[in-house]
DNA sequence: CTTCCTGCAAAAGTTTTGCATTAAC
DNA sequence: GTTAATGCAAAACTTTTGCAGGAAG
C-alpha cells in the first residue's frame, strides 16, 4: 500500500506543505489500525510524538482530506483515513465502553440509503450530502458485567 | 402536551430527583425547538441559567433517558429531547457553518435499516443496537456564500 | 429537619497557540 | 537561503466539581 503514501503526498504538496516522517509514521499508524484511533494512542506511543505535532499534523492531514475527524462524545476525538483511501464504512460504537469497530452493511441497504438521503437532503436545500450510520450498542463484555 | 411534563417528574421521582422550575424551564427550551439546542443556547438566554445548572440539570436528565446528548465536533455540545418524548429522527447538519436539523426517511427505510442494524451488531456480539443517521452536506446558505 | 438544588468560583481535561530551533526543499 | 515542521510550555476553552446557602418534601 505505498500507494497511500503517494497520494498524501500529492495532496500535501498540493497546498505547499511536506509529506515528513512524522506525518508519515501518522498515517501509518491509521493505516494499520481497523478503528478510529483515540488521539493518545497516537501521541504516547513508541513514535513518542509530542502532543501539539499529533494534533497540528492530524489537522492538515483532515485540510487535505486524508484524515477524518470521529467524535464519540467520549474525553478524546478519534481519527481515522478518510474514505478517500479506503472503504466507505459505519461504525459500531458501545455505549459503554466507548469501543468504536468498523463495520459493512449489504449494498442494497447503501443504495437505498443514498437514494433517500440526497432527496431528502436536496428538499431542504442542502447540497453534496453524505451519510453517516451509526450503531449504537453495548459490546459482549459490557453485556456481561452488567450481569 | 403536559404530558410531556408528567412523564419528566415521574421518571425524576424515580430516583429521587425534584422537578424544579428550572428543570421544566430547559425541558420547556427543548421541547419548543425542533433541532438539537447548543449549551450556550441554554445557559445565556433570558432565563439566566448559570453554566453549571444547565450542565448539571442536563446531566441528571440525561440520566434518567429526558434528553439526549448530541455530539457534533462544533465547539459545545447540543441537547434535545429523547425520542421516548418525541419522534425517531435523523440529524441533517451542515458541514461548513454548523447547523443541525433534524429531519425523517420513509418507513421503509427505516424498517431497512433496522433489520441490517440488528443483524449486523449481533453478528459483532452487540446487543441493545439503535441506530443515528446522520446528512452531512452543505446547507443552501453556505452553498451560496462559496460561489 | 433532612435531602436535594443552586450558584459562584475554582479545577480538570482536551485542544490550540507562541516562539525559538531544526529540518526540508 | 527560504519556507515549513517540530517540541516545549503556556494559553484557551469546554465541562466538571467543591462548597456554602437556599428550597423542597
Amino acid at each position: 500500500m505505498i500507494e497511500v503514501h503517494r497520494i498524501v503526498e500529492t495532496r500535501l504538496k498540493g497546498v505547499g506543505q511536506r509529506y515528513t516522517p512524522k506525518r508519515r509514521a501518522l498515517v501509518e499508524a491509521l493505516r494499520r489500525t481497523e478503528k478510529p484511533v483515540p488521539i493518545p494512542d497516537l501521541a504516547d506511543g513508541r513514535r513518542g510524538l509530542p502532543q501539539s505535532s499529533v494534533y497540528r499534523n492530524l489537522a492538515v492531514l483532515e485540510q487535505v482530506g486524508i484524515v477524518h475527524r470521529v467524535v464519540t462524545g467520549e474525553e478524546f476525538a478519534r481519527y481515522e483515513l478518510a474514505e478517500d483511501l479506503t472503504k466507505h464504512h459505519h461504525h459500531l460504537v458501545c455505549k459503554t465502553c466507548g469501543k468504536v469497530e468498523d463495520v459493512t452493511v449489504p449494498v442494497g441497504l447503501e443504495r437505498s440509503m443514498a437514494r433517500t438521503v440526497s432527496a431528502v437532503a436536496g428538499r431542504a436545500g442542502f447540497s453534496g450530502v453524505s451519510h453517516q450510520l451509526d450503531l449504537i450498542g453495548t459490546c459482549r463484555s459490557c453485556g456481561q458485567n452488567d450481569k
